[in-house]
RNA sequence: GGCGACGUCGCCAAGUGGCAAGGCACGGGUCUGCAAAACCCUUACCGUGGGUUCAAUUCCCACCGUCGCCUCCA
């Protein structure tokens, strides 16, 4: 079986074929950098993170491109968002734009996501913009309208509604569409803006001084990184119109040639209301949750484990509980492969306990043929709790199991879980040095301890054990020995 | 109103034309000095009503309900 894809151009799943044999290029719409991301953001860029890693998994040499919108974006009041930050925090534009891409990096980071290969900015692809509307300005697709705004004109886009399923006209009367229109149609959308005067963010342009509309951006930095044409273009399903669809009539009306090949989009992500019912988190709503919060209180592998427990196209509700479920599920996994790595600090050479290799290659080919089924990490993630179970039945036996195989039970681990999912950590073995001393110290306490127990003193071993905990350090004994975490 | 997605165990959530994975929670049990963890066992006929079929939760139609987009938002 292949990797099949559900690609929202024909709304149905294909077979995955690139462009170019074993390179994807692929394309991410990224967020507009005026404030820190909320977990909204994280189910977005998280989706699209393990689609990245599958693909390198699978061998693919993927070329992955996201970009950072830091211009444009009119609030209903004819305000930009930077704009208004910026006023708010008397600060300058560019100073806002900083400010919120550093704290996105370091929440993304946070999360364990990968970054993009390149994370272009629009205020720096400003002439790549400019030379596209003029591509299309030549081509007769876009006009200057008589107050210097170019828009595309998407009467004469035939294909305009193909991404999103939308009829020209169907929408009937704008009722906002009646303030300030220069255009020749309402659908028509806007490429260049000549600045008021108070518009800060400006650029000098053919058309005079302005900026670009919010959609030109993506088509003109996939175009500059990726071509054309290239193999996937992902984003959050909430801006399959107008954003979406605007880009692929842009480009492809600009360059005669299919954009995007296959289109993947996240669903959303929403959040209870006072009232209990789901709707979307954003930052217009004001019910967002930051990143940073939801960090506070847990931990990153449980925020990508309670993502990861739903497709990437589903909606799903966020909340508190549900973090903390997922997290619990986590400390099952996480605890069944420190049990591995505890193991194998003393391991008998050999490969005693063979058989399980099975185990593990039954569990591979589940995560596998899930991942492959249009990336279903919920199905890859219950192969993984099924190996869990097994894996703990063999540690909890009198079977030997030998070095090897405990090397090949953490290498899938490490594989899956790790390097494709991004739920378990790299062993902290070579760790620094402070990490390698708390390890030593805890280890002295349980030997401290130990003795104790044997000794049948059970008042001090208790003591041991409840001041450990208060520290945040949870001990389990095991018939073979007693093991530590911290929470 | 138009377009789209969805409705599966208490909660979350995969999935299949032939009697439904997994996680969390709950109950019972085993193990343990205690605790913790783990393991075992028990729990659903898949929104409602029709239709197609030898057979539907899975296909079709209608209805009910929920969400998203149609306006800046991942």
């Amino acid at each position: 079986m292949a990797l099949q894809i559900y690609n929202v151009v024909h709304r149905e799943k294909e077979p995955f074929e690139p462009l170019h044999e074993g390179k994807v290029s692929m394309y991410v719409c990224g967020p507009t950098v005026y404030d820190h991301a909320h977990v909204g953001h994280a189910k977005t860029y998280l989706s699209f993170d393990i689609v990245v890693r599958y693909l390198r998994y699978r061998g693919y040499d993927v070329l992955y491109v996201q970009n950072l919108t830091d211009v444009g974006h009119l609030l209903d009041s004819g305000e930009d968002r930077i704009l208004k930050r910026a006023r708010q925090a008397q600060a300058t534009p560019m100073q806002i734009v900083e400010t919120f891409a550093r704290s996105y990096f370091e929440d993304m980071d946070a999360l364990g996501v990968v970054r993009p290969d390149i994370s272009p900015r629009a205020s720096g692809h400003i002439p790549e913009q400019i030379k596209l509307i003029e591509t299309l300005l030549d081509k007769d697709y876009a006009y200057v309208s008589d107050q210097g705004n170019v828009y595309f004109d998407v009467y004469r886009w035939p294909e305009y509604g193909k991404l999103s399923n939308r009829r020209l006209g169907d929408q009937e009367a704008g009722s906002r569409e009646e303030v300030r229109d220069d255009k020749r149609h309402p659908e028509d959308f806007a490429l260049w803006k000549i600045a008021e005067p108070e518009h800060i963010l400006r650029w000098d342009s053919p058309w005079g001084i302005g900026y670009p509309g919010w959609h030109i951006e993506c088509s003109a930095m996939s175009q500059k990184y990726l071509g054309d044409t290239f193999d996937i273009h992902g984003g959050g399903l909430d801006n399959i119109f107008p954003h979406n669809e605007c880009e692929v009539a842009q480009s492809e009306a600009a360059n005669g040639v299919t954009f995007a090949r296959y289109w993947m989009l996240a669903g959303t992500l929403l959040v209870p209301d006072q009232t209990g019912v789901p709707i979307k988190m954003s930052k217009s709503l004001g019910n967002f949750y930051t990143i940073k919060d939801a960090l506070k209180a847990h931990r990153p592998e449980a925020v990508r484990l309670f993502i990861l427990s739903s497709h990437y196209r589903s909606p799903i509700v966020f909340s508190l509980e549900a973090l903390d479920s997922a997290q619990k599920g986590w400390e099952r996994i996480s605890g069944a492969v420190r049990l591995v790595r505890e193991k194998l600090r003393q391991a008998p050479e050999g490969n005693g306990g063979g058989v399980f290799l099975d185990v593990l290659e039954k569990t591979k080919q589940r995560f596998v043929e899930a991942m492959d089924d249009d990336f279903n990490a919920p199905g890859a993630v219950a192969a993984l709790y099924d190996l869990t179970r097994e894996v703990y039945t063999l540690l909890n036996s009198d079977q030997i199991t030998g070095k090897a195989v405990l090397e090949a039970i953490r290498d899938t681990y490490q594989v899956l879980g790790g390097q494709v999912l991004g739920i378990i950590r790299d062993e902290t073995a070579a760790g620094p040095a402070n990490v390698q001393r708390e390890d030593g110290l805890i280890r002295l306490l349980i030997d401290l301890r130990a003795q104790a127990r044997a000794a049948k003193e059970f008042a001090k071993a208790d003591q041991i054990r409840k001041q450990l905990t208060e520290l945040g350090v949870t001990l389990e004994d095991r018939s073979d020995g007693t093991v530590w975490r911290v929470d």
